[in-house]
DNA sequence: TCTGGGGTCCTAGGACCC
DNA sequence: TCTGGGGTCCTAGGACCC
């Protein structure tokens, strides 16, 4: 059997740890530049405040019921997180046995509990993580991953019944929760899918699991929707990922805090994700032989001549129309330095004068391990020395503050930066925002 | 006025090879 | 009339996740 735990609504219930007094009073956390609700409590819920939704929407329900409002602080979540996946890891004896998934979910392999014991299991699970870290959790167990995450979902829609942990032992148990399941509502399937689905009458993850492999291997993304439906069987399909992996790609994305005109800003810009992203480089041991960079223009209203842009157009915000390119680097590199040289000159060839900007990316890729490249000796000895400088400043900002020290490229202002207004303390990663008790 | 950020996997199709 | 077959590698794009 495997479990799948999942923080109940994990950056509120962070942003709690450190302000009981907002203990059953509703809590939202915002997204970076304070853009959307990417987070919300059970009091923030039944008061009518949507996940994912932009918070100016949401903000008179927010402001008339004297919701509390933070701004993301990645910092004390990272921090708690990793508080909670230990716990996990303690509980299971054996690191192998817990797969972190996501900031707030892990999946734990339950093989070698007997059965009649399970339940018990889960609930000490649950009981546990409460008591150490102060994170409520939600337990869902099952055969497969899938059905798991089906489980955690059910007792999480009613707490009181379910006590935060439901048990899907019995092909029985296993088709009641399904038939309580629409297929919208499942791992795995998202809004294009779910459509699909419906239209051609399959409403319940039940009904899903029904159907032929063959019609999942042509309708539902070939090998993906074969593994779906044998994973709604109850046969595993997705195995436990034991290791951590190095990442095959890293990105870094913001939006401007406000619309940005001047090569010279976007280019700070670049130069400061790319600063950022050649850190998450570095710490995984990779370097990057590909660089691309794309920025993203302020929709007009209207286009150039004068007409208005289609209701369609405007609702497709989200996949507004970006900007790339990319570049091959002459050797692969985890040079701070090289990759912001490379990624302004992709700027050069993006931008257009006269035209505004509300975002831009920089995306590193065709990532190989940095030893291939250390002590080669055709390398020049500036190399070297360069490569001893990052790890000097990767660790200064480590343990300083962020950006203590950084590249003149990335500018000095940052006027264009994301707007976080209402962000905590980093109660538990910084000396200097301890929490004080008098 | 104001709509996040960082990933993954899979497939199709083109380039290229013998 | 009739224009191979099989393999690899790469990229773009679509779908999904939290």
């Amino acid at each position: 059997m495997t479990a799948i735990v999942d923080c109940n609504s994990f950056y509120c219930s962070c942003e709690r740890l450190f302000r009981p007094d907002l203990r059953d009073k509703p809590v939202v956390v915002l997204s970076n530049n304070d853009g959307c609700i990417i987070s919300r409590s059970d009091e923030a819920r039944k008061l009518g405040v949507e996940m994912a939704i932009p918070y100016f929407q949401a903000r008179h329900i927010i402001e008339k019921n004297g919701i509390a409002v933070f701004s993301s602080n990645y910092h004390l979540y990272g921090d708690i997180s990793y508080r909670v996946m230990e716990t996990l890891r303690l509980l299971a004896g054996d690191r192998s046995k817990v797969e972190v998934y996501s900031v707030d979910e892990a999946f734990m392999d339950l093989d070698g509990i007997p059965e009649a014991e399970i339940h018990d299991y889960a609930r000490h699970i649950r009981a546990t993580v409460e008591q150490w870290t102060g994170i409520s959790v939600s337990v869902g167990v099952a055969p497969s991953k899938t059905l798991a995450k089906l489980a955690n979902r059910l007792a999480k829609e009613d707490k009181n019944a379910s006590g935060c942990v439901m048990v899907l032992l019995t092909q029985e148990e296993q088709r009641l929760a399904m038939q309580r399941t629409r297929v919208d509502g499942l791992w795995g399937v998202g809004r294009a899918y779910a459509a699909k689905l419906v239209s051609q009458g399959i409403t319940s993850a039940w009904e899903l699991s029904n159907m032929p492999e063959e019609w999942a291997h042509s309708h539902m993304g070939g090998v993906t929707g074969v593994r779906l439906i044998r994973e709604l069987k109850g046969q595993p399909a997705l195995s436990m990922e034991e290791e951590l992996t190095d990442k095959r790609m890293i990105t870094t994305t913001r939006m401007f805090g406000r619309p940005v005109t001047t090569i010279k800003e976007l280019k700070e810009a670049v130069a400061t994700y790319i600063s950022r992203a050649a850190e998450k480089l570095r710490r995984q041991q990779s370097a990057a032989g590909v660089v691309s960079v794309f920025i993203v223009p302020k929709e007009q209203l209207a286009s150039a001549d004068g007409q208005l842009k289609s209701t369609a157009d405007l609702l497709s915000f989200r996949r507004s129309p970006s900007v790339s390119t990319h570049c091959v680097l002459p050797h692969p590199t985890s040079l701070t330095h090289e990759l912001i040289k490379a990624a302004t000159g992709l700027i050069d060839q993006l931008f257009e004068n006269g035209r505004t900007y509300k975002k831009a990316g920089v995306l590193l890729s065709g990532l190989v391990p940095d030893s291939s490249i250390q002590g080669n000796l055709f390398v020049p000895k500036a190399e070297n020395q360069h490569r001893f400088l990052m790890h000097t400043i990767d660790n200064i900002n480590f343990s300083m503050r962020d950006d203590s020290v950084k590249f003149g490229a990335s500018g000095l202002t940052k006027d264009w930066k994301m707007r976080q207004e209402l962000r905590s303390k980093r109660h538990t990663t910084r000396w200097e925002e301890l929490k004080e008790v008098r």
